[in-house]
DNA sequence: GGCTAAGCGAGACGGTACGTCTAGTCTTGGG
DNA sequence: CCCAAGACTAGACGTACCGTCTCGCTTAGCC
C-alpha cells in the first residue's frame, strides 16, 4: 500500500529526551531579566542563575545568547501582535500597523532593538531574525496589499513588498532611530498620506 | 597681576596641552578595525594598540567606546554624505535619500546599525547620534519639504517631520531590518510612489 | 528442597550477561589514548568515543577514571615484568629492579606517576594501586630477601620490608622525583652500593 | 668610567608597579585552601575568591595552577625544612633526612604528591618543581657527602649523587608510593643500613 | 511464552572550573 | 596637567569533563 509506506525523515530519538522545562524556564527568565533590566541584562550567565538551568545546557539548545533572544521574541511577537487574518485588506494593514506601534515601546519593541546590534555583528543573527520575525508578517501584509489590488482600492502599478516599505518603514524608522513614542494617531496619519501620497493636488 | 590671570571662562589651563594628534590616531585607528573586523573589532584595548595612544588618553576624551564611534560616525557621516543645500527642494531631498543609501553598505551603515543597537542600552548613546547625526540631517530635509509647500509642489496639510519619516522611513527599513541592498532605483520607486501616494485612480 | 540450597554467596545472575567485549574494549581505548596523549587524555568522554562503549557502560564496572586506569595498569605491568620466580634470590631481585627500570619511560611508568597524583587525592586510588600493585610485587620482593638470609647472602638483622625500600626506593625516586633515565647500569649500581655500603673500610 | 657604564638589561619599568599584596594573598589563600580540603581545593576560582584577588592579575603571573602550587612550596620548603649547613657532614645529612620525614604528611609533602602528578603530564611543572625545590637540596645532601668522603667517613668510589638517591630514595619511595607514616627510627634505619651495606659479615 | 532483571548505547542534564577577553579604574614615571 | 605603560578589579564568555539521569532496545534466566 502506499499510505503504508514509512518516510520518517527523523531517523527515530535516541537517548534521553529534552525536557520541555528547560526551554521554557530559560525563555521565561531572559523574558524576565530583560524586562528588569534590558537586553544586556540577559547574559547567559543570568539566565542560568535565574532559571536553574545549567549552562551548559543553555549551549546545547542556542549557540549564543544573542539566539536565545531572538527565540523569544519569536514567540512574543506573535502572541502580542497575531497576524491579522480578516477578510477587508486595508483593515488588516492598519490593525498590523498599529499592533507594531503599540509593541514598540514594550518588551518586542526593547528586544527588537538590541537584536539589530547583534545581527550587524552576527550574520547568524541577522538571518535568524529575518526569518523568524520579518519574513513572516511581512509576507502577511504582501498578501493583504494584493488582494487590495485585486479589489481596486490600491494602485496595480506597485510591487507589494515595495508598498509594505512604504507602510511599514516610518514606523520602524521612527522606533528604531528616533526613539520617539508610536500611538495610533501617529499610523493613522501615516495610512493616509502614504495612500493620498504627498504631491500637491491641482 | 602676578599669575597672568587669564579671564576667559575655562578657568586657565595648566600642565602639559593636549595634544591633537591623540583625537586623530584614535578615531583613524577605530576606522580601519571597524573597516577590517566590523564594530566589535573596534574594543578599547584594540584601538589603543592599534593607535598607540593610552588607554587613559582615550577614557579622558570619550566615556566609553561608543561615543568614540559615534564621533566617528559624525565626521564621516558629513564628509560621506554632504547635506544638500541647492536651490530646488526636491532636489535636494532625492540626493540626500540616494546619499543615504549609497552609503548604507558602507562605513557609515555599518556603523549605523551597530550605534543603533548600543544606543538601546545606553541612552547617552541615543541621545549623542540623535543630536550628532540624525537631528542636523532631519532638520535640513525637514526644511527642503516646507520649501517645497511653500512652492506650492506639495501638499500643505502635512507635518514636514512626518513627510521626512515617509520618504527616509522605507530606506532605513530596508537597510537596519531587511538588510537588503539599496540602489538609486529603489530609492527612485520611493521618493515617486510616496509622492503620488498608493491609491488607486479612478 | 533445591531452592533453598544456599551454597552461593552471590544470589544468582539476573538479566543479561555483561559482555566481555565491553571491558576489553575501554581498556584497549584507554591504552591507546594514554600512549597518544598522556594521561590526561584519557577522560571517560574520549575513552566512550573511541571505545564506541557508552559512559554507562563504563561507570557500571569502574567508580571513576582513575580505578580504570589502575585497572589498566595492574594488567600491563604483570605482563611487562612478569615477578620473577627463579631459585636464586639475589638473581630474582636483580631482575625485578631492572624490569621495572626498564618500563619506567614506558606506558606502565607513566600511568604510575599519573596515578601516583591522583592518588593522593582519593584514598581509593591510592588503595587500589597499592594493592593491585605494589603488595604483589614487594611481597614477592620481600619472599627473596627472606630466602637471601637464610641462605645467609644477606644480614639477618634488617626487617626485609625495609631491605626492600632501599633497594626498590633510590629506583622510584629516580623515576618519580628526578625524571631521569634508569638503565641497568645504574640498577646495578644501586644493588652493589647498597649491598657492599657506603661505610669506607679502614 | 667603565664603572658608569649603565648596562640595564630591563630597560626601565614602566607603567604600575606589581603589587607586593596580589603575590602575598594569593600564595596565603592556596595554602589555606589546600590545608582545609586538599590540592583539589586549591582552584584558582577558589584561590581568586578567598584572596580577593581577580583571576586576570593571578594569570598575569602564574600560568596555571599548578605553578601557583610549585611556587608555594619553593617557599614553604625552605622555611618548613632549612638546608642544614652544620660543619659535620654526616650529621647534616641525618638532619635533613629527618626534616623530609617529619613534613611528609603535612602540607609540604601533601603538595610534593599532587605536584608529581601534575608535573607528568605537564613538563613545565616537572622542571620547576625539580629547579625550584629538589635540586638546590640535593645539591646541598651531594656537597656533604663529598665532605663525608674527604674527610675518610664514606667510600670515595661513589658518585655523590648517587648516594644521595641510596639515602633519600627510600624515603620518597615510602612517603610517595607506599602512603606509610616516617618517622625518625625509620630514617635512623635507613641511614644505618645504607651506611654499612645488607651483605652478611662472616 | 510472557515476565522481570540487568546490560547497553545514546544523549540530556546539573555542575564545576577552566583560561580568555574586555571594560573601565588606578598607579607610576616622565614630559 | 598630559601622556604611555601596564597592573588591577570585575564579570561574562564559551568549552571541557564530570558523574547522574532517562530513554528505548537487547539479552537472558525464571515461572
Amino acid at each position: 500500500m502506499l499510505r503504508n509506506r514509512k518516510k520518517s525523515p527523523d531517523p527515530l530519538p535516541r537517548g534521553r529526551r529534552r525536557s520541555e522545562h528547560v526551554g521554557q524556564a530559560v525563555l521565561e527568565a531572559t523574558r524576565a531579566l530583560i524586562t528588569e533590566g534590558g537586553y544586556s541584562a540577559a547574559t547567559i550567565e543570568a539566565i542560568s542563575a535565574r532559571s536553574g538551568v545549567a549552562k551548559t545546557s543553555i549551549y546545547r539548545r542556542w549557540p549564543n545568547r544573542a539566539t536565545v533572544v531572538v527565540d523569544l521574541l519569536m514567540r512574543i511577537a506573535t502572541e502580542a501582535v497575531p497576524i491579522p487574518t480578516g477578510r477587508d485588506p486595508q483593515r488588516a494593514l492598519r490593525t498590523e500597523m498599529k499592533g507594531v506601534a503599540e509593541v514598540s515601546d514594550q518588551l518586542p519593541g526593547q528586544l527588537l532593538r538590541a537584536l539589530l546590534g547583534e545581527a550587524q555583528r552576527d550574520p547568524e543573527v541577522a538571518t535568524a531574525l529575518i526569518d523568524g520575525v520579518f519574513h513572516p508578517r511581512s509576507d502577511a501584509s504582501s498578501r493583504a496589499i494584493r488582494r487590495a489590488q485585486e479589489e481596486g482600492a490600491l494602485r496595480k502599478d506597485i510591487p507589494p513588498l515595495l508598498a509594505v516599505d512604504l507602510l511599514f518603514g516610518p514606523i520602524f524608522y521612527r522606533m528604531l532611530v528616533r526613539h520617539q513614542p508610536l500611538n495610533d494617531a501617529y499610523v493613522g496619519q501615516v495610512f493616509k498620506y502614504v495612500t493620498e501620497g504627498l504631491k500637491a493636488r491641482k
